[in-house]
RNA sequence: CGCGGGAUGGAGCAGUCUGGUAGCUCGUCGGGCUCAUAACCCGAAGGUCGUUGGUUCAAAUCCUUCUCCCGCAACCA
């Protein structure tokens, strides 16, 4: 049977249609299960949105609709987005489904009767301009920091969840399952910052909005953000109404979050978990974020474009190869069209594109698309064929530990060496020679064995540019298992005939 | 002194743990090639490795001073 793999992205708040950055993280999250089912795992693939709250029940009362009609449609336009993505999720959920409102009721009832939840009385300073709460510490001269404004002490009634008497446990997670949080500066950030001062107990349950999960047994109270959001990862897969799904996929293998939310996922979500004598999710990454021109992507800037002009502009490809391969692990990295272009241009259109281009060219200029391997091979083949032979494994190590930028640049690096190879082997020269006949069909049929390879490994990054890859090569070796060794390209076919894959971006000036 | 990350040729990064000729991609300039998408290949120029002081035969790397940028600080991917 095939070992399991359940991955997930955060659920996003609709609060506006969504930008690059969500982008970022789906395209991350899809890469890395993509690359698991080619691989040879069961993926559980899940995605969705975190639909309550006051932010949107204000939003959509400005827009003189009802929340839901609000957040149906920015889910309608979501779900096109991850579509002209090529995202390959296996479930979209959302937080406003009605398993998922009536399982949160009862497991917010069940914490409850065990006594992990209480009523309480929430204590805070308040703007009441901005609606926000504030800390102490964020106080700016004991005032508002947003507006500068006086702030007041207010409270009102609430359930709490103790956090605090997890603590212990947690920080025993932690020491026993050192991947547990990745990349590391971020587990330290949640020590120092959170966990070693001592966690304070978490309000979860508000009197102040309605759009939200109501607590069913006070129906003053809607739940708030921290039990409604966090349980999507096991409401889904029918917790605690049904253990078929559970007892398959869980725990998660990996919650892939932007690093502002880590501390929910490494805190609030395994203590949760904990008082539900589940087991916790294996690993968090908590990746960088795209930086727009150096600076936040922000919805009040509105600095940024919808994700599918550059789509529609420069191809689907495109985005997700800037996206996957611009940032390097757990760092943030920057956006901006022009590095797409460049990347795009230097990358996918010179390196890749052009490589595939000119060696099927070569081979129906001289063969008529039948590549035939009659091994006659030199000393200048080895590198190369070595260094595709490796290519598999190289890409292995990176993945596993979630370097996707790197098992790029380690295809990109095998790419370049054909293009190198090309030129040291000048097949238009050997061309000439009949008596070199059978060394130039070795050179061609080392070259589209190489793109075989490249194009499989590249197709958890770049699905569509792969896919159009092998049917130009017209080849069945297409899985995992045909990379086992060099030399799977059968050797009674015709390529199909070249095709351009990226044109080169001009751009005007 | 709240915590953490960062500063390396024009741009983006690696190298720092474990001290030993500073590397990669892009860009620029020169050359080569003609299979290919002004592409591809080769070569060159360009760096006092943010700052101060120290340890050492030797420091981008270890210790120290300071500066600047960024993130977190109880819902911005």
């Amino acid at each position: 049977m095939k070992e399991k793999f359940y991955i997930s992205t955060p659920i996003y708040y609709p609060s506006a249609n969504f930008h690059i950055g969500h982008c970022y993280t789906t395209i991350i999250a899809d890469a890395i299960a993509r690359y698991k089912r080619l691989t040879g795992y069961d993926v559980y693939f899940q995605t969705g949105t975190d639909e309550h709250g006051e932010k949107i029940e204000k939003k959509a009362h400005e827009a003189g609709v009802t929340p839901q009609e609000y957040v149906d449609k920015i889910i309608e336009d979501a779900k096109d987005l991850w579509k002209s993505l090529n995202i390959s999720y296996d479930y979209f959920m959302r937080t406003t489904d009605d398993y998922h409102v009536r399982r949160v009721q009862k497991i917010f009832k069940k914490l409850y009767e065990q006594g992990d939840i209480y009523k309480g009385e929430y204590k805070g300073l308040y703007c009441i301009p901005c609606e926000s709460f504030w800390t102490e510490s964020q106080l700016v001269d004991g005032k508002c920091p947003d507006c500068g404004r006086e702030i007041k002490m207010v409270s009102e009634e609430a359930y709490f969840f103790k956090l605090s008497k997890y603590q212990d446990r947690l920080v025993k997670y932690y020491n026993e399952h050192p991947d547990f949080i990745l990349p590391l500066s971020r587990k330290n950030e949640m020590l120092n910052n959170f966990i070693n001062p001592g966690l304070e107990d978490l309000c979860v349950s508000r009197t102040s909005f309605k759009w939200g999960i109501p607590v069913d047994f006070d129906p003053d109270h809607v739940v708030y953000v921290w039990v409604d959001a966090l349980s999507n990862y096991i409401t889904t897969l029918g917790y605690p109404e049904d253990d078929t799904l559970m007892k398959k996929y869980w725990p998660a293998d990996l919650h892939l979050v932007g690093k502002e939310i880590v501390r929910f996922h490494t805190i609030i979500w395994p203590c949760l978990l904990m008082a539900l004598d589940l087991p916790l999710p294996k690993q968090v990454f908590g990746h960088g974020w795209l930086k727009i021109d150096g600076g936040k992507i922000s919805k009040s800037l509105g600095n940024y474009k919808d994700p599918r002009e550059y789509i529609n502009a420069y191809g689907v490809d495109a985005v997700r190869y800037y996206a996957l391969r611009e940032v390097p692990f757990g760092s943030d990295g920057n956006f901006s069209e022009e590095a797409l272009i460049a990347r795009t241009n230097s990358d996918l259109a010179n390196t890749l594109g052009n490589l595939v281009n000119r060696t099927i060219s070569m081979s129906y200029k001289y063969f008529d698309g039948k590549p035939v391997n009659p091994k006659v091979l030199e000393e200048i083949d080895d590198e190369l064929i070595h260094a595709v032979s490796n290519l598999k494994d190289i890409v292995e190590e990176k993945m596993n530990g979630l370097k996707v930028n790197e098992a790029i640049e380690e295809i990109m690096e095998v790419l370049r060496k054909c293009n190198k190879y090309i030129d040291e082997t000048t097949p238009w020269t050997l061309a000439k020679d009949e008596s070199k006949k059978d060394r130039l069909a070795t050179v061609l049929y080392n070259l589209l064995e190489s793109i075989r390879i490249c194009a499989i490994l590249l197709s958890p990054f770049i699905p569509e540019t792969s896919e159009k890859i092998l049917t130009q090569l017209n080849t069945k070796q297409t899985d995992y298992d045909s990379l086992e060794y060099f030399g799977k390209l059968e050797q009674d076919i015709t390529l199909n005939e070249p095709q351009i894959l990226f044109n080169r971006i001009e751009t005007k000036c």
